[in-house]
DNA sequence: GATAAAATTCGACCGCAGTCGACTTTTGTA
DNA sequence: TACAAAAGTCGACTGCGGTCGAATTTTATC
């Protein structure tokens, strides 16, 4: 009847969660045993093995957690009728502030996601579809709002703009890029550079001056590509 | 006199690197010991920590040789005079076959040089440069032949072009991309996407002067990916 | 050749991730 | 309530990556 096992795991899941990551966060990643762990969280050693599969995995369900979060409160200061570059920067920095904050931690999420093990594989498709999704998002609204050509597929652009975050953490990681100015510009500059060919061309007529104006404080998609189809 | 210590040097590190390819190929790289390498390399477990660091840079060593290789039979294959898409899902698509033909190796690999340790920045940032050297080098031909816009910052693009390969690299090892096949074809479309930004434009319409003069300015003030150096 | 200094080699040793099977608790059934 | 099966817990144990200091080999100096 009751679920009192239920209950139990739940709550003994979350106390392993709770510790690692004081754990983690006090001693870094690498110094923090699992048997660290499982004294601060009051159990044996293998019984986080009934939870987790590896330390790494502890380590994850933490980070799918605090990017639902990190997601929430982007949802919040996200303006929908901004220009898509600019969501997309305030998106990718917000993401590039969280997953940052602690270098190591970055590192191995960063890792396990964009070229994850077998077994994590999983966990790792749901989370950046997290990502993507989010991504994905900002462009169906800017091609309802007419800033995309319409013949561009929703899916690779989502990825390509994507890449170009990992690049810039990737960039970040391998030491091409230090201060946060410098991150956000070049992130700037290269989705500009993808927005520039995957925008809606702008005709040389001037047309709607609104439109125009949108297009001055925004981006830079001029149509400097003409009407060539490709 | 002369120097049997840097003769047995090299001879040693040699057998440490062809031991271990040999170990790794055969039972995996996690499947295979310190222990195992240096028995099977004649020495002691820990004269191997006298020439690597850690038992990933010996892997990193090998690969090291590896890419220059596989560098060296493309340029054989490459045609110049090809257009640069072709040019570039050729370079890619080999890289991509060299990377992924173990595939363990590959995400090691892939891991390492997209967000290396600390230890392994160094490493990871020579064998990087021969990838964007490779990249840059196409685009610096395109460009003379006039296939790009003249006002795009070489290092941008090569970088931009670098984030979909990593991107596709990434996707396979998700499990989205899976056949061959499909992984060229993405790749082709995702540079094509970009490539229609960065390209050249086909007609001869011209966009709004002024916008065009901003669109100047704001690329070379952001020149940082190439200057985050200092 | 003798000898001191430096470089190199080695494997016993340490700490930790992950396994295993014995043990305890909960659940379903009658 | 009785009891068997299932689920969960545990820590001793295994194997490995990496360290350390003692031992050995090479080089430099006289």
């Amino acid at each position: 009847m009751s679920g009192i096992r239920e209950i139990k795991k739940r709550e003994t899941r979350q106390a392993i969660i709770a510790a690692a990551v004081a754990l983690f966060s006090e001693k870094g990643f690498e110094k923090t045993s699992i048997e660290a762990i499982a004294i601060a969280a009051g159990i044996g050693k293998g019984t986080i093995y009934g939870y987790f599969r590896a330390k790494e995995d502890i380590f994850l369900a933490f980070c799918e957690d605090q990017i639902d979060y990190a997601f929430g409160i982007l949802a919040e200061k996200n303006d929908p009728q901004a220009p898509l570059l600019e969501q997309l920067v305030l998106l990718f920095m917000s993401q590039f502030r969280f997953v940052t904050a602690n270098r190591e931690f970055g590192r191995l999420l960063a890792r396990e996601m964009t070229f994850p093990r077998e077994a994590s594989r999983e966990k790792s498709r749901d989370l950046d579809a997290r990502y993507l999704q989010g991504v994905g998002v900002l462009l169906t609204r800017a091609s309802q709002r007419g800033e995309l050509k319409p013949e561009i597929d929703n899916m690779h652009a989502t990825g390509h703009l994507y890449a170009l975050y990992l690049l810039t953490l990737s960039a970040w990681y391998s030491g091409y890029l230090v201060e946060e100015q410098e991150v956000e510009a070049s992130l700037r500059s290269l989705l500009h550079q993808a927005l520039t060919g995957i925008g809606e061309r702008v005709t040389g007529d001037k047309g709607d001056p609104k439109v125009i104006e949108r297009i001055g404080q925004r981006i830079v998609k001029v149509d400097i590509l003409g009407s060539g189809e490709n």
